[in-house]
Order: C-alpha cells, then structure tokens, then sequence
DNA sequence: TCATATTTTTAGACTAATCTAAATTATTTT
DNA sequence: AAAATAATTTAGATTAGTCTAAAAATATGA
C-alpha cells in the first residue's frame, strides 16, 4: 500500500481540488498540511512517479483517478469512524476529527466494511458531510445555508461549511448541533444577523458569518 | 509520545520477558519482529537512553518500569481493541490480532477508555488473556489446561497458550472456541491424546500438543 | 585451556520524510 | 517591458529506521 504521509498529501489534494476547478498549488498544500513548500516538492515528484497526480514544475498539481480513488476512500474511513466515535462511544463532534485522523490510515477495509455495516450504513458523517460508499459513490451534501433562509420558515440543520473546532464548540455551546430544528424570527437590513428561536424556545441572535455556515434542509423534507 | 516502533519493541520485550526471569537477548527480539540483530542493538541504545530499558553490552535487555508501563498499555489497547472486533463487529477470533497491531497504536487514552466503558468493562480478550485495567494491573488468566484434566470430568474453555493463527484456525474448525463446555471421556496411555465430547454430543480426539495448548477452568466455577 | 562457533556490536550505506537557504521561474507593478 | 515581488524548486543536510558485511566479544567443547 501507501505511506500515511502519501494518504495525507493525496487527502490534502483531494479536498483543495474540490474547492476550486484550477490545478492546486504547491503552498496550499504546504499550509493545509502545515509543512514547507520545499517539502511538498520533494514529494510532489514521488507522487507524480506514482501516476497518483499530473504534475508540472511551477503549475501546480491535479489528482488522477487512481489517485482520487485512494483519497477518497481515506474520506471514506475517516467519517465513519467520526460517525462511530459520537454514535457509539457518544463523544461530542467537535471532538472526533483529530482521533478520526489516526484511524483512518490503519484500517483494513473489511475492517470498515463491517463497522459501515454495524452503524447502518450512514450518508453523513456527524458535520454534514457525505460518507462515499464501498464504489467511491457521495451523495450531495445540503447546499442550503441557513443565511439563504426566509423570516418565520423552519428549517433542520444537517451540517457546516467550517469544520475548525472553535467554530464546532461555539454551536455545541449554544445548542445548534445537527439534526435539531430552529425558526427564523428576524433578519436585520443592516448586518443580516438573525434572531432564531430554537425548539426549548430559546431565542439566539447569530451574525451571519456563523448563519453562512451551517447547513440546513426544509422542515420535514 | 513514543514512535510506534518504540511501542514494537517494548512490547517485543515485555512479552519476551514474561516468559523467563533472565535479560532477553538481542536476537530474540530481532527474531520476534522479524528484523535483524543489527537493528536491535540501534534502538536498544535508544531505548536505554530513554530509561525504558536497562542495557548493558553482549549482556541482554531488561525493561524498566517506565518501558513496562509504555508496554503494558499497550496489551491493554490491543486486547480491548480485539474484543470489540470479535464482540461488535462479529469477526473471527482467528482474524483480529493483525488489525488490532495496527488499531493499538492510533488510538488515543480518553478513546480507550470509552471504548473498554461501551465493551462492558471486559477482562479478557477473545484468546482468554487478560486485559490491564486503567492502572495496569492485570488479572491473573487461567492457569489450568486441558491436558491436565481428568476423565469424565467438565470444563470451560478460557483461552489459549498457542497464539498462531494456524492454531486457532483449527479450533476454531472443530468448533472449540472459548466458552464452549466439554467433557473428557478417555485418555489414552501411550500418548495422552484425549477423546472429547462437546456440547452438541460431537466427538473429538485432540492430541495431548494440542490439549497443552488449550486452557480451562473447572465447569460451573 | 585454546580453538571454534555463535552472538552481538560496529561501521558504513540506504530510504523516506523533513528542513533551511539559495537559485530559479512566474507574477505583478510601475 | 523592465524591475520588484512572490512562489516554487533545487541543493545539501538531518533524523528515524533499516540493512549487509566486518569486527569484537562471548560461549562451547575437545
């Protein structure tokens, strides 16, 4: 197989891909891996040789299939065993990514094909996003932003677009974890913030950075 | 921490030196990892600079408290991990020890402890041994074995002396996995094979390798 | 005890992954 | 379009872990 330091570049590649069309550069790959760019050289190169990406000197990188493949199926891995670490060892989700990080690069694949089985086969992981099946197949992820909602609607939040653990613990705080249900009261003209009562009908006024990211779905669709 | 070939070989070492009060040698320990003497030596260095082992030139190794409580850790993570591969995910008791040498070294103490809480406090893994609590203290396991059971008496199988897969592929085919209750009805003189019978009135003759290698405790204690 | 065999250690080299500093290429600005 | 700036790559070194082959120490045994 491959190294777990491979797994995490193609997995870095993977996820900056999927954010712009452009092939991904070499510091972005530095930074989202936290290392220098001399280093993501050095291993571009090895990659490359591999035919797990097309790599042009000064041009910046694009995952091959055989590449997608591999990185895809590290996704895959990781969010079960998020889903695994809050379903059945009930740890909060702004907990699980650093322990899902170790885990996804040591499981054999029968191995997940059982513990895919014994959750029951989840869609999403416990953020919103999409678990690829056994064939690298994702469903779409809610695209519907609660900042994109109407006054008086309900809606049942189903994910994030910022996954960093502060922003996790300020809604784990204020009780806006996925699956429970809030309607918009106001929006205010001058900065978009909004005044959302939650089912306890606690009322709760948030800026619309935070309303940007959380991801929601019609009630009762 | 420690890198998880340090964790390698001071479980190497631990498990080496249960088995006899004398320092364990250089080539043992290469022999139970599979790499070369020259290799051994590199790292005891290491290991002794860390104070996880006492070492001393053409003289043998011993492990200090610190490296025990590294090593025994270790067992403890190994060995819950192995109950919930056979326990939840249903897999064979002759499949898990190779997922669970990799699973021992990802998983962080608060997912440990979470995951002995949801396995319902277990103290001993599939093959019957026994699993270190929190502060490494570890039950005493089964000390008694088939071979030295009398006719017509009942026992209940806990666990084995022999760990290789060959071994427990072929209990497992003849359907003695641990739990199982069986009676001794004859034990030949010339060679101490013993004729069994299982539950389901099925006859066995095992020879007295393969008894020696089975471990008991007397049926209803 | 002295020679032989075995075990262990050292010496020197290799690979994977990383780093800093210097050189090169690309991009932006004037 | 040349100069300045920014990004990327190369060069050379480092660390962890490993190896083979040679040297040194220990154990065996006639």
């Amino acid at each position: 197989m491959h190294t777990e330091t491979e797994e995490n570049y193609l997995k870095a590649i993977y996820h900056l891909s999927a954010k712009r069309a452009e092939p991904v550069n070499t510091s972005s790959i530095a930074g989202s891996l936290s290392t220098t760019s001399a280093s993501v050289t050095d291993m571009l190169k090895k990659l490359a040789e591999k035919n797990l990406i097309e790599y042009e000197r000064y041009r910046g990188v694009r995952i091959t299939r055989k590449g997608e493949k591999i990185a895809i199926n590290i996704v895959r891995k990781h969010r079960l065993w998020e889903v695994f670490l809050t379903q059945t060892l009930k740890f909060r989700w702004d907990e699980v990514h650093s322990m899902a990080e170790e885990l996804e690069h040591v499981s054999s694949d029968e191995l997940i094909k059982r513990l895919e089985e014994y959750l029951g086969f989840p869609r999403f992981d416990p953020h919103g996003d999409p678990i690829p099946d056994l064939t690298g197949k994702i469903s779409a992820p809610s695209s519907l932003c609660l900042a994109s909602g109407e006054c008086e609607k309900r809606y049942t939040l189903t994910g994030v677009n910022d996954h960093s653990v502060s922003f996790l613990q300020y809604l784990e705080r204020t009780g806006l974890k996925p699956g429970i249900t809030v309607r918009i009261l106001e929006i205010q003209e001058y900065d978009h913030s909004m005044l959302i009562e939650l089912k306890n009908k606690i009322k709760l006024s948030i800026s619309n950075d935070v309303a940007k990211n959380i991801l929601v779905k019609n009630y009762g669709e």
